[in-house]
DNA sequence: AATGAATGAGGATTCATTCAT
DNA sequence: GATGAATGAATCCTCATTCAT
């Protein structure tokens, strides 16, 4: 689309691809900061070192600054490999334990936390944005977590429990401590409780699943 | 929209008593719809049936209106008694089934559930209302959860587990769920998932209480 | 002022002749403090005692209440005879002299005072009032000391001056004064610093109009 | 209003500099004629020729033009050389003179006049314009004069008198006369009539002060 | 006579967006 | 490509005034 000119070679000038990205970077830190309705274009340009109207050359209007936020977030979660949980075969139970992982270390990242959080925020004024949240992530992730399950349960690895409800009781706890930490500074924000939280969840949520016992209820 | 022609359409009500109450319940539709600052006072005023400037007679300011709406949902809370959680002796997975039946019904009335909905959504521009609501919601039942599940440990009839994480990990996804089918419409936002999700998460996390096999991880 | 009620003997029920005034004394001390424009109805009210209602029984609008202040306040000053002033024959200093120190000893009022000073303030927006304070107070005042200095210069107690502007000469520095005091805090405002400088300020001018040797400039 | 058809209006105009002038210029004519509070910003714009957002781009708010409006007429003041006036040495008449034709014709110029007369009227609702304008003018204009007639009299020039009780002798009818000329129309308004004024003043005055005839207390 | 709930016009201010340069 | 001056719609809030009771 843009890129008329590609490397007037040593970077002297601020190569115009990269502005986009510092848009984004700025706009990321002070939509965090301060949410997406008090945070103006003038706010989002100086931080980014440019003028107001230039970031129009990048992006249509506020709101596409936003949907270019989450879109840039979830790219590589896109190519992440979920395909390689959907089709393992055998206990998923250390499977499950390496995304959890995989994700409590992802979310130390503030700038990684924030999207999911700002996605939440400003749901109600951006429902495309979170459809697009929706579509990429959750669309993704929660089905592989549930065809890994439901193969466990098959296979006989774990217990026979409704797969999607179970990958919710997997999944929830850590999506909620993402929240509430924001929100509520519910429980001290630092990445280490988080990492203790899934700890002692996986050590409940796995003895719960053992095949042997069968669960009441 | 409702009803066109009510009658000659009286220009004074004089019902002082009941407007604080109309108010807030045009507001609650409003904010749950729109999110609150895509709510315009007028909309409000016009929703409960009086004009703008009589909205400001009972509340200074919009976000007053917010407030007095969390602070309404709030007050039945606060009388609710978790102190009979957090006196119980004995195994603490019945009490904690029946609190989770219990919030699982009050989810099930779309006013109540949007009070937290609407908490979260306008968490960064209204601070104050979210200080609220985490003090007289969150830091009453979270922490009577926890000492029932400490006494359940010290008794011996749960495993040995940390009290305030493990409150989490039994509420965290029916958090989330509140969360996910209001602003994803992640699986069904019919009020029986949440049922059906409660029984499934329950089985699992009692089963992985259980005292007699230490749990892996 | 502030007490309600302070003396629940004979009358029981406010006389309704009454309030108009009541509602005067408030708003003069409430136009004073704040000005006309920052006071509301509902101030006046308040300090009256009554209902917001209940002042547009008795005066029509806001702007009639200023009105009503400075008319009330000029009554008295109709009555007074300014006709002996302009009747009288012989040297003018003395009488110059009894007027000036009339007119210092009324301004230690603070509410005497507000009214030419509220009447200043307010003449953009309420000239009727200002047209009305002008033929009241200066139409009368500063013609009839004209016709005093005309008279004593024409019988040679005086200098041959001119007799409106020598008007301003004197009343001048005391008019100054008290616009100054009030608005700018001007020289202290205690009262006694007008009596001085009103000494001080006809020693120079009667000497200057002695009749002998005459300078001009 | 002014002139119907200028041109094929263009939209933008683009010239930064001259803007706050011209915003000033317009907000003087209107404050002037209306008063503060009875003129509007987008009154203000459009006789600045421009929109009510873009006067936000150069003052923060409605009162910050006042502020500007006596900050810009100050200036000049400020650096007029009261300094001299206050090291002079030997017969202080002259110099007075000198310093009254000064201001008289200074204040033949109505916008001139008007920012003393606005300080007056929204002296109220903005005390701080007040107290800059008296820092501004004020403090500096009279202690000189004062200091002035001091020396007069420690020199002999003059009658021993309070030297800042005259400097009000002095200036009052003046500055009396520059209210009541505009809030009254008393003494017809024309300039001619201030400069006669002058003139009869400081002839009584000037007699008044001759050293020879001792002036009574 | 008195109340006070209700009205509704009016104005300051903000800010996303545009466009001449 | 970049700027930043300019726009104007949108909205909160105030308050003088009215009128059913």
């Amino acid at each position: 689309m843009t890129s008329a000119t590609d490397s007037p070679p040593p970077k002297f000038r601020r190569r115009a691809e990269a502005r986009p990205d510092e848009v984004l970077d700025a706009a990321l830190v002070l939509f965090g900061d301060q949410g997406f309705a008090r945070t103006t274009v003038d706010q989002i340009a100086r931080k980014a070192g440019l003028s107001k109207g230039a970031v129009y050359l990048y992006f249509q209007s506020k709101e596409a600054i936003l949907e270019g936020l989450v879109a840039r977030a979830i790219g590589p979660v896109t190519e992440a490999a979920f395909d390689r949980i959907e089709s393992f075969r055998g206990d998923p139970r250390p499977v499950i334990e390496g995304f959890v992982r995989l994700l409590v270390g992802a979310m130390r990242d503030p700038n990684v936390r924030s999207i999911p959080l700002l996605v939440i925020h400003e749901a109600p004024g951006a429902p495309d944005v979170a459809a697009m949240f929706r579509r990429s992530v959750l669309d993704r992730a929660l089905p592989a977590l549930s065809a890994l399950i439901a193969q466990g349960a098959a296979s006989g690895h774990i217990r026979a429990v409704d797969p999607e409800l179970t990958t919710r009781t997997i999944m929830g706890p850590l999506i909620a401590h993402i929240f509430l930490a924001d929100i509520f500074s519910v429980g001290n924000a630092e990445p280490a409780t988080l990492r203790r939280l899934a700890d002692n969840h996986l050590s409940i949520v796995f003895a719960g699943l053992e095949p042997h016992k069968g669960g009441p209820a």
